[in-house]
DNA sequence: CATTTATAAATTTTT
DNA sequence: TTTATAAATG
C-alpha cells in the first residue's frame, strides 16, 4: 500500500493506525491528535479493503463524526467514508432499533423522546400520584429526570444513585421509585423511547440470541472515540458487539473526563484491559497544539489532582508568552477585557473564527453577549438554552409527533392545553375518550384494515370528535381540520360520514415543510395571542420551516432533531452567514474536541469554576479540576484566564450588595507563578479600588456564611 | 368546578 | 425564564 501519510504520524499514533487485528485502547492525551488517529485509522481500514459498511465508528457527537469522515475520505480519496456507521451511540441506537426493533418487541411506529419530554412526563406522573401534596419539597421534574437517567445510565440501584448524588431526595425514595415505574409503562403504552431506552434496548439487542449474534456479525470493526465519557451501559453494549470478533479500537483521554453528571465513568477506560481481554494499549503523549507554557500551566493544574494519571504531555512549540491570568475588578471589566483582548487579536491577524470564550456555565456569558452585541461583534453560542428549548418550537413538534406517533400522549397533552378554555383537566378527559378501546370495525377503518385492534388517538378525534367546552369549539375544529390536513384525509363534515370512503390516503406522502405550513394556519392565531414576544419567536419557526425542507421524511426529520439537536445558532443560520467571520462563545463541556488560537476562560473563580453545585465530595471538585484543565488545553497559542473580584448578587433586589470571590483553587501560588499577571487598574474606578489583601480578608470571611 | 391570572421564588454541565 | 401556589373569573 502506498500511504503516504503514514510519514506524517509519530511512531506511537502510527502503531494505533497501522494495528492488526484484536482490541486497543489507545490514551490520547489532550491535543495529541486522537482525531487524525482516528480519521487515519479510518482510511487504513479502507485502505485494506474492509467495507465501509462494516465499520461502525461511534463519536460523541455528530459533528464529531462527521469531521472524521471527511478526513478519512481526503486520506484515502476513495469517497467511501460516508458508507461508515457513524454517529453519537444514541444515533447509531436508533438506526439498529428501527431495523431489528421488533425482534425484541419494539412496536413498530415508537418515537423518541428527548431528556425535556422525559422530565413532563415524570410530572404528569407526579400530579397523577399526588406525590407532591405533603408541606416537604418534593424534587423537580428535571431532577427526577437526571435521577432516573443516571441510575439507567450507572446500572446502580436507585438507592444507591440517591444517597450519592441526590442526597436530600433521600426521604423520598419509595414516591421516587413508585414514579420511575409508572414511568416506564407509560413509556411502553405510548411507544415512547427516551435516550436511555435506546442504549438499553440496543443492549437487549445484543443479549438475543440470534438477532444478538447477527449484530456483532454486522460489523468488521468498531471504533469509539471519548471513551472517557461513556458510562456502563455502553461498556456493556460494547462487550455485546464483540461477542464473534475482537476488532475494537478506544480512544480517549482520563485527564479528560467532564460526564460523570451522564453516568460516564473513568473506570472504563481504565478497566478497559479487563473487560476486553488481551488489549493492547498505545499512549499518546507528544502534544502539537499548545505552546510550551500554556501546556506547563495546564500540567501544573492537573498536578494537585488526587487521582493518578497515566501520562505527562509535553510539546515542541516552544514561547515566550506564558499565559495570562487577568485579575477584574468585577464581572463588567471582565467583560471589557474579554472585547479588548479579541479586538487586540483581530488587528494583529487572528480572525475571529480562531478565538474562543469558554465558561462553566451556560448563563455566564450573558454580560459579554450583550456587550459584544453592543460592539457588533459576531459570535455564535454553543451550549446554554438551545433552539429546542424554547416554548412555540416544541408547541410545534408537538403537532408532528402525534402526526408520527398518535399515541404520544405527551404532545396531545402539549398541544390540547394550547386550546383557549381547554386546561388539564379537558384535556385528561378528551385523552381518556380517544384512548378507549374502540368497537373492532371503528379500528380497522382507522387502520386501514390494520393489524391493531386499538383505533388510533388521531384517527378517533377525526372521526368522532369527543364533547369540548362551548369555549374551545371553534380552535378545537380548527385543530381537527389542520390535523387532517396534514394526514391528506377528508374531515367529515358532519357526525354522521358516510362509511363507505374506501382507505384514506396518508399523508406521509406531504413534505414535511407544507404540513408545518398547514399547522400554522391553525397555531398562528394561537401563537400570537400566547406569547408577547410573537414577532421574534415567528423567526425561530419560520427557522424550523428551513430546517424542515432539507427533509423528505417526517420520521427522520424528528428524530434528527431530537438526538442531533442544533447546539448553536450556526447550524441554523442560512448560507449568507456561513463565510462571515465569527466568535465562538462555547461552555466547556460543548469545547471538548476543539482548538482556537487564542482562548479566553471566564470566571476562574471559587463557586464558578469550581461550581458551587459541584463541591459536594471529592469526586465532584476532581471533576471540576478536569473542566478547567479542559478549557485551558483548546488554546494554541493564547490563553488568557480571568478572576472578577466582586460578583453582585443581583438577584432579587437591584441593590449594591456585592460579595468578594476567590480566585479558584486549581490555581494556587505556585500555578499562578506559570502564569503572566495583569491587574489592569486602568480601568478600575478608583473610589472603590481597595489594597487586594482587605478584599481577601473580607472574601475569607463571606465563606463562612456563604456556603 | 375548571381555567386563567397573579404572585412569589429559584436557576450546571448534555446525548 | 420557569414553576408552584393562591385568588379571581367564567
Amino acid at each position: 500500500m502506498a500511504l503516504a501519510w503514514l510519514k506524517d504520524l509519530n511512531p506511537a499514533q502510527r502503531q494505533a493506525v497501522t494495528f492488526g487485528d484484536g482490541t486497543l485502547l489507545v490514551v490520547a492525551g489532550a491535543g495529541t491528535g486522537k482525531t487524525k488517529t482516528l480519521a487515519c485509522r479510518v482510511a487504513f481500514l479502507l485502505e485494506r479493503g474492509i467495507d465501509p459498511g462494516r465499520v461502525l465508528l461511534l463519536t460523541f457527537t455528530r459533528r464529531a463524526a462527521a469531521e472524521m469522515i471527511s478526513r478519512a475520505d481526503h486520506m484515502s480519496g476513495r469517497g467511501t467514508a460516508g458508507k461508515l456507521w457513524a454517529g453519537t451511540f444514541h444515533a447509531v441506537a436508533h438506526r439498529l432499533l428501527r431495523l431489528y426493533g421488533r425482534s425484541i418487541g419494539l412496536a413498530d411506529g415508537f418515537s423518541v423522546m428527548d431528556q425535556d419530554d422525559a422530565a413532563d412526563l415524570m410530572q404528569l406522573i407526579r400530579l397523577d400520584l399526588g406525590v407532591a401534596k405533603g408541606d416537604r419539597r418534593f424534587p423537580q421534574k428535571a431532577t427526577l429526570a437526571r435521577m432516573y437517567s443516571h441510575t439507567v445510565n450507572a446500572q446502580r440501584p436507585l438507592r444507591e444513585v440517591v444517597e450519592r448524588y441526590f442526597p436530600w431526595c433521600a426521604g423520598d425514595l419509595e414516591a421516587i421509585g413508585a414514579i420511575f415505574a409508572r414511568y416506564g409503562e407509560r413509556k411502553i403504552q405510548q411507544r415512547l423511547l427516551d435516550y436511555d431506552d435506546l442504549l438499553l434496548f440496543w443492549k437487549t439487542l445484543c443479549s438475543a440470541p440470534v438477532v444478538g449474534r447477527n449484530l456483532a456479525d454486522r460489523f468488521d470493526h468498531i471504533l469509539v472515540d471519548e471513551y472517557q465519557d461513556t458510562n456502563a451501559l455502553q461498556a456493556d453494549i460494547l462487550r455485546g458487539m464483540r461477542q464473534s470478533h475482537e476488532d475494537l479500537m478506544a480512544v480517549g483521554d482520563d485527564a479528560q473526563s467532564i460526564y460523570s453528571f451522564r453516568a460516564a465513568t473513568v473506570r472504563n477506560m481504565l478497566e478497559f484491559p479487563e473487560r476486553f481481554p488481551g488489549a493492547r494499549v498505545v499512549t499518546l503523549e507528544q502534544n502539537y497544539r499548545s505552546t510550551g507554557p500554556i501546556l506547563a500551566a495546564s500540567n501544573a493544574v492537573m498536578s494537585f489532582s488526587k487521582e493518578r494519571y497515566t501520562k505527562e504531555l509535553w510539546s515542541q512549540r516552544r514561547s515566550e508568552q506564558r499565559p495570562v491570568l487577568v485579575t477584574c475588578r468585577d464581572e463588567e471589566e471582565q467583560t471589557g477585557m474579554v472585547c479588548r483582548h479579541i479586538l487586540e487579536h483581530l488587528e494583529q491577524g487572528v480572525p475571529l473564527s480562531e478565538q474562543a470564550v469558554l465558561f462553566r456555565a451556560g448563563h455566564h456569558s450573558a454580560m459579554l453577549e450583550v456587550e459584544l452585541a453592543r460592539r457588533n461583534i459576531p459570535f455564535h453560542k454553543f451550549g446554554g438554552l438551545k433552539f429546542l428549548e424554547a416554548a412555540h418550537i416544541k408547541d410545534l413538534l408537538a403537532f408532528l409527533r402525534i402526526l408520527e406517533n398518535p399515541f404520544d400522549e405527551l404532545s396531545w397533552f402539549r398541544v390540547l392545553l394550547l386550546l383557549p378554555g381547554i386546561g388539564p383537566r379537558t384535556a385528561r378527559r378528551i385523552l381518556d375518550q380517544l384512548g378507549r378501546p374502540g368497537r373492532v370495525d371503528d379500528a380497522a377503518r382507522c387502520n386501514g384494515g390494520g393489524r391493531t385492534r386499538l383505533a388510533s388517538p388521531l384517527c378517533r378525534l377525526l372521526r368522532e370528535p369527543p364533547a369540548v367546552p362551548a369555549g374551545a369549539k371553534e380552535h378545537f375544529g380548527a385543530l381537527r381540520s389542520a390535523l387532517a390536513d396534514c394526514e391528506g384525509v377528508p374531515l367529515p363534515e358532519s357526525s354522521s360520514a358516510s362509511g363507505n370512503e374506501t382507505a384514506v390516503p396518508s399523508g406521509k406522502g406531504l413534505p414535511v415543510r407544507v404540513q408545518i405550513e398547514r399547522i400554522g394556519v391553525f397555531y398562528r392565531p394561537i401563537f400570537e395571542r400566547r406569547y408577547e414576544n410573537a414577532a421574534m419567536r415567528l423567526r425561530d419557526l419560520e427557522q424550523l420551516e428551513q430546517i424542515a425542507a432539507r427533509y423528505r421524511s417526517r420520521r427522520q426529520f424528528i428524530t434528527d432533531l431530537t438526538l442531533d439537536p442544533p447546539t448553536a445558532t450556526s447550524d441554523l443560520a442560512g448560507a449568507p452567514h456561513r463565510d462571515e467571520d465569527y466568535l465562538t462563545l462555547s461552555t466547556i463541556h460543548s469545547a471538548k474536541g476543539c482548538e482556537w488560537h487564542s482562548v479566553h476562560v471566564l470566571h476562574a473563580a471559587d463557586g464558578m469554576i469550581p461550581s458551587d453545585m459541584a463541591t459536594g465530595d471529592d469526586a465532584g471538585i476532581e471533576e471540576e479540576r478536569r473542566l478547567l484543565y479542559v478549557a485551558m488545553t483548546r488554546a494554541k497559542d493564547v490563553l488568557y484566564v480571568y478572576f472578577p473580584l466582586r460578583y453582585y448578587h443581583r438577584r432579587w433586589a437591584h441593590g449594591d450588595a456585592h460579595g468578594y470571590a476567590q480566585l479558584t483553587r486549581f490555581i494556587p501560588s505556585t500555578v499562578r507563578a506559570l502564569f503572566e499577571q495583569r491587574v489592569d487598574r486602568a480601568e478600575v474606578d478608583p473610589s472603590s479600588d481597595r489594597p487586594a489583601d482587605v478584599r481577601n480578608t473580607q472574601a475569607g470571611l463571606n465563606r463562612l456564611w456563604n456556603c
